[in-house]
DNA sequence: ACTAAAAAAGATATTTTTATCTTGATTTAT
DNA sequence: ATAAATCAAGATAAAAATATCTTTTTTAGT
């Protein structure tokens, strides 16, 4: 569904929520190693992120990046835009070229409802938001520690 | 979500399951041309299709796809399983390398039951199933004329 | 000033997906 | 038998996504 670009791009983002601010910056190296994700891509992602004024960076020691207020305001569905195009979620899932009630494919009423309700959800929640929920509800970005647990 | 060779099969079974029988036979030109997909990629596709059993071909004149009584009872997912693997619909949304209800990712609770509910729908239901399904609801699988129409 | 840390920028490489082209094999109809 | 139609198979190409490497710029701390 997502690229590969963007959903290390959520997760990223959702990390930065997390552990970082103004005062915290975190470095790509960090970044990637808590979230599995290969480091130079990340790199040239973040770059790419910061462009878009989606997170922030600084340079030189105790550089790195962090979420700015305005950062923490975006969505979800900012990232997703930015990174894999805003009609990520109105396409078809047979590949019609439109994808709309008059004309419907044989999925279409089974994969429209819920390409809309992710949207929604995608949309209506800021980052900071969609943190706290990670907090109280106890979701995970990275597998790290539990896949480390399996193999003893 | 799908790659496009898997909707390109997607929707070449069911126009083959709508329109061909064993005693009438549909080339990949005419399919390719009806689906509006590229013709000789289609035409790879078909050939390995009918190498994993989803489609019945025959060659020489007057030779040509069709849905055998047996691919009729395959079901969608038969061919997503084929074409893009069978580990399409448990895959995290986030990328992380487990998809399950213990150390869920923060969207796994927004993806995962659209996820379940598709895969239950490609499951459970035979090509012919659906494609009775596809006259009765009047469902589309290409949008040619509706764009041939537009254009006028 | 100097050094080291860190991101930015730009170039390159690899892999996967998508697509095309060419030749060969099979079958039907004449 | 022969010719024409049609799929099969294999080689190749083009494009996109993923990933890496190298150099430059900025900045903090000494
Ligand atoms: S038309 Fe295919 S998903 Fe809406
Ligand atoms: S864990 Fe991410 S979708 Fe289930």
């Amino acid at each position: 569904m997502l690229s590969n670009a963007c959903k290390y791009a959520i997760r990223s983002i959702l990390y930065l929520s997390l552990y970082s601010d103004k005062t915290k910056k975190i470095g790509v190296k960090k970044i990637a190693d808590e979230l599995e994700t290969p480091q130079p891509f990340l790199a040239k992602l973040l770059q790419q992120l910061t462009k878009s004024k989606l997170v922030t960076s600084t340079k030189g020691p105790n550089g790195g990046f962090y979420l700015s207020e305005a950062n923490q305001k975006n969505s979800i569905w900012d990232i997703v835009e930015n990174i894999d195009g805003p009609n990520k979620f109105n396409q078809c899932f047979l590949g019609l070229s439109k994808c709309e009630d008059e004309n419907p494919c044989p999925v279409h009423y089974i994969a429209a409802p819920f390409k809309n309700k992710i949207l929604a959800n995608f949309r209506d929640k800021t980052i900071s938001q969609f943190s706290s929920e990670i907090i109280d509800t106890d979701k995970v970005l990275s597998l790290k520690d539990y896949d480390a647990l399996k193999q003893e």
